[in-house]
DNA sequence: ATCGATTTTATGTCTGCACATATTAACCCC
DNA sequence: GGGGTTAATATGTGCAGACATAAAATCGAT
């Protein structure tokens, strides 16, 4: 029957998240069938189907064919990222968002930009460098190298009025990419964009993106002391 | 009609993702209803309806009763973040793990993870600092308090055996918590520990873990420099 | 018009059933 | 016993139909 409130696939989820958590299931056990379960709990086994994938999807249940379910050995939460759009960072800190663009143009790519990018040795690509502001004071200092190529219009992008990252989210389809974080000691341009000595420990965040035919763009944001990636679980 | 090796659900997933990212669907658009889709593609209502459901938790698409399924405004894909174990990292990209336990013992608890844990002003808790390597070679400095409160049996777990964090993983249920990323000066000690100037930028992951009634733990990790915090999306 | 009640509609969920698929377990033949 | 074949079984997926629920659209009375 239909709780209404609370759905019943919930009720399972729950019920088994109990069951782990109180260690009645013990780490790398085998737990009771779907048919089994369903019948105990009388619900459909669709239901508590969807249920244990969702335990499985969060890294709690490890099921297999015929095998059966069990509990994960070390049964890790999963924390969800979603990717960093700077100006929502900000607007959920409560902050007013401004962006300041210092340089376009096309250039020579250096090694790293050039390997996410695919491109040639020797071969040019669009470069950015924008300042993001939170209420009016740095928040990260970008580096990014557009890939012609996969986003022809980029360079006529007003990008006075609109990010870069912007520009390209809506107007570039992507697919699949890489997120790395480090710590760096702040290089010398972005110390004197963020308004700290260089030297000083910053995060550095390097994505690339990938659309469904070529790789669209790499960016290197480096943000100000202070700044916390916060994710929850 | 089952495909075999590719479920149904998930062409309808890759129809309607080609369909965001070349833009026949605009960010923002409503997109036609499940009954619609059903129809049009051949498949049961049930089918689209777990297709879309997919692509809305990754976060291309936002779905509301009655007012429909439309594209999102700045289509994110979302990355997930298995919660690391140090352990699974070390030995993931191919090396030996080993950890030391250098100091363990109760300790008046410092401002931050006094709070994390929910104790009063003054009290004491269980501190362990440890130091993880990586084929023989530091990999991160270890700082841990942990609310005996909450794991009672803690103050005698083997952890010369096993880390603390892989103890408490199989011993104390947990729930919730938050992770904190940030790059900073490595303190004196882990400087010592990890083989590098006082003051070099390294990451440093705190993490606060609560179990169902109580918080259970609250960690900090440096880890030695060049770590990098890598995802795909 | 305006506000509130009612209808409509798209998604959310549930069920029962069926078949597919991956493994494990059992079996058989030598 | 060894090795390959077959059966058994738990999960994975698909479908049709039904009801639940939220929110937009419509209608009605003031």
């Amino acid at each position: 029957m239909t709780t209404g409130r609370r759905p019943a696939w919930r009720a399972v989820h729950d019920e088994a998240l109990r069951r782990i958590q109180t260690r009645e299931w013990q780490p790398g056990e085998l737990i009771p069938s779907e048919v089994a379960l369903a019948r105990e709990l009388g619900h459909a086994r669709a239901t508590v189907n969807r249920a244990l994938r969702a335990l499985a999807e969060q890294g709690l249940l490890e099921r297999r064919r015929r095998a059966g379910t069990r509990v994960a050995e070390a049964p890790q939460r999963r924390a969800l990222l979603s990717v960093p759009i700077v100006r929502e960072e900000v607007e959920e800190r409560g902050a007013r968002y401004a962006h300041a663009l210092i340089a376009r143009g096309a250039a020579p790519v250096p090694e790293a930009p050039r390997l996410a990018l695919g491109l040639a040795p020797g071969a040019r690509a669009e470069r950015v460098r924008a300042l993001h502001l939170a209420d009016g004071r740095p928040y990260a200092w970008e580096d990014r190298w557009v890939n012609l190529a996969a986003a022809p219009d980029f360079a006529a992008a007003p990008l006075d009025e609109i990010s870069a990252n912007e520009w390209l989210v809506r107007h570039a389809p992507f697919d699949r990419g890489t997120l790395d974080y480090a710590a760096e000691p702040a290089s010398a341009d972005a110390a004197a964009h963020l308004g700290c000595a260089p030297g000083t420990p910053v995060m550095v965040l390097e994505r690339a993106t990938q659309g469904p035919d070529a790789p669209v763009t790499w960016v290197r944001l480096a943000y100000a002391p202070g700044y916390r990636l916060r994710m929850k679980i």
